[in-house]
RNA sequence: GGCGGCGUAGCCAAGUGGUAAGGCAGAGGUCUGCAAAACCUUUAUUCGUCGGUUCGAUUCCGACCGCCGCCUCCA
């Protein structure tokens, strides 16, 4: 049974779905302004993380990601670079998924765009209306969270305020509220902006209203599973609960899961402190991209994790020999053993027991993996030893196949799905490093020849001098 | 100021009231006519500091030090 760290309970609580074996779930996908970076690829790892693990125990996933084109920066980029808001966003989502895919990512079910959705979050707009949560300031559209009395079960804010310290950035919006804790729905239009003509006025969504519309949609008012990183859980998953809540009376989401941050010198990875990787920076410093899915997997959602390139040097061996253990594994020599003799089964089994305990532990990713990385070494020991009949050769590929179903990082590590532009990147690099090799061999090479260890080298085969 | 989190070997990092997983890097070795790979051994008497509770604490409690996050757009 998995069990799952609930951030609106606030505890550790077994998974159900409300219909199984369906499972319905969310996630607040990217800002498309920019490349993104690899701490914003930690949460999307995340979310591919949990939908195969709930592949894995037998549920039928309907997962949705949205994707905001539209908001303040996206405007501004694309009003800088001369390019339509649509133009613009489709080239950024175009790299987006690029490197989504690079990553083994699995796309979801369905991956919707905000604005192909402005009839539905006027909609909802009206039904908040028309339960009186509402209020127009200057063609603009506002939510009165003083109507929502549950405001604030989410993310635990203390809505009395409390802002001392924070007072001097409290109040940057632009826009007219009743109460600095409202926050707008529906934002008139402004000169030189992108706007849609609605019954609303003319304007464009609000942040929020996008995943609350776009959500239920997709899945129903009430559906299980809400993810998204750490930063979103106030204001914005705040926000939905009182949007989506508030317009059906329906409990909205069972479990919201949240995912750490990924941290840079023990900051927090972000654009604004400029601290930032994008995939694309470090495939261009030669690192395949499954070993940046290795790393950003190996420690825990729940907990902060600190990104280091060394770390990534490791990431990249530690995958390296995990796709030399499969491939051993694939060509080993089968051959007969005595009956009974076998310790596959026993070892298989541990293993997949282990694993499974841990990924049922709210995804203890790391307890996870090191339960492969027993069951690799245990398995390269017995191979070394042993030989394996072909019965216990399928039995091992398979749990191979088993745990890299669940977090995909036992194949080559570059990808036939690297767009080309990527897979140049990775190409030239490893041309590189082929050919200091072959320089160091060659350095090699000549040494030994030089000693008369070596007394012929030639396509054939070598010949070594007689001790 | 409010709320929350973290501090474990060179790096990343799990974990527990009962004596420190795993990966990378390092050292030694086995095997292979070089190398690589693989395997074996080894690398924290110790888990920020100081107290307390306990037969026993890294794990619980308190204080302190250091760091971080949210409260503002943000994965």
């Amino acid at each position: 049974m998995l069990n799952l760290y609930n951030t609106l309970t606030k505890r550790l609580e077994p998974f159900q779905p409300l219909d199984p074996p369906r499972v319905r779930m969310y996630v607040c996908g990217p800002t498309i302004y920019d490349y993104a970076h690899i701490g914003n690829f930690r949460t999307f790892l995340f979310s591919d993380l949990l939908r195969r693990y709930l592949k894995y125990l037998g549920y039928e996933l309907h997962h949705v990601m949205n994707i905001t084109d539209v908001d303040d920066k996206i405007i501004q980029r694309s009003v800088e670079q001369n390019e339509t808001l649509r133009g613009y966003t489709d080239r950024f989502l175009t790299y987006f998924f690029e490197d989504f895919d690079a990553l083994g990512a699995e796309r979801p079910e369905e991956v919707l765009r905000a604005t192909d959705h402005i009839p539905e979050m006027v909609a909802l707009i009206d039904r908040l209306t028309a339960r009186g949560h509402t209020y127009q300031a200057e063609g603009s559209t506002y939510y009165r969270i003083a109507t929502f009395s549950s405001y604030g079960k989410l993310s635990g804010i203390n809505l009395e305020g409390n802002q001392a310290g924070a007072s001097e950035r409290v109040d940057a919006d632009e826009y007219t509220k009743e109460d600095a804790r409202d926050f707008v729905l529906w934002k008139a239009a402004r000169p030189g902006e992108p706007s849609w003509q609605t019954p609303l006025g003319e304007g464009r969504p609000g942040w929020h209203i996008e995943c609350s519309a776009m959500s239920m949609k997709a899945l129903g008012e009430s559906f299980d599973l809400h993810l998204g990183g750490i930063d979103l859980v106030f204001p914005h998953h705040e926000n939905e609960i009182a949007q989506s809540e508030g317009a059906t009376g329906q409990p909205f989401v069972r479990y919201w899961v949240h995912a750490e941050f990924l941290m840079v010198n023990g900051e927090k990875m972000a654009k604004s402190k400029g601290n930032f990787y994008t995939f694309r920076d470090l495939v261009a410093k030669g690192y395949p991209p499954r070993a940046i899915r290795y790393l950003l997997l190996s420690a825990p959602h729940h907990k902060q994790l600190n990104f280091t390139l060394e770390g990534l040097e490791g990431a990249r061996s530690t995958v390296t020999r995990l796709n030399e253990f499969r491939r051993r594994l694939t060509e080993v020599e089968t051959g007969s053993v005595e009956s009974g003799t076998s310790l596959v089964p026993e070892l298989v089994d541990r293993a997949r027991i282990r694993f499974e305990a841990a990924m049922n532990d709210d995804l203890n990713t790391a307890e996870a993996l090191a339960a492969i990385h027993d069951f690799v070494r245990e398995t390269n020991g017995y191979l070394t030893r042993a030989s394996v009949t072909e019965k216990d050769q399928q039995a091992l590929l398979a749990q191979v196949a088993r745990f890299d179903s669940v977090f995909h990082i036992f194949g080559d590590v570059t990808s036939e799905l690297l767009d080309s532009e990527i897979q140049a990147m990775i190409d030239e690099r490893q041309a590189a490093r082929q050919a200091r090799n072959f320089a160091r061999s060659d350095e090699i090479r000549d040494h030994l020849l030089a000693q008369g260890i070596l007394l012929e080298d030639t396509r054939d085969g070598v010949r070594w001098r007689k001790r």
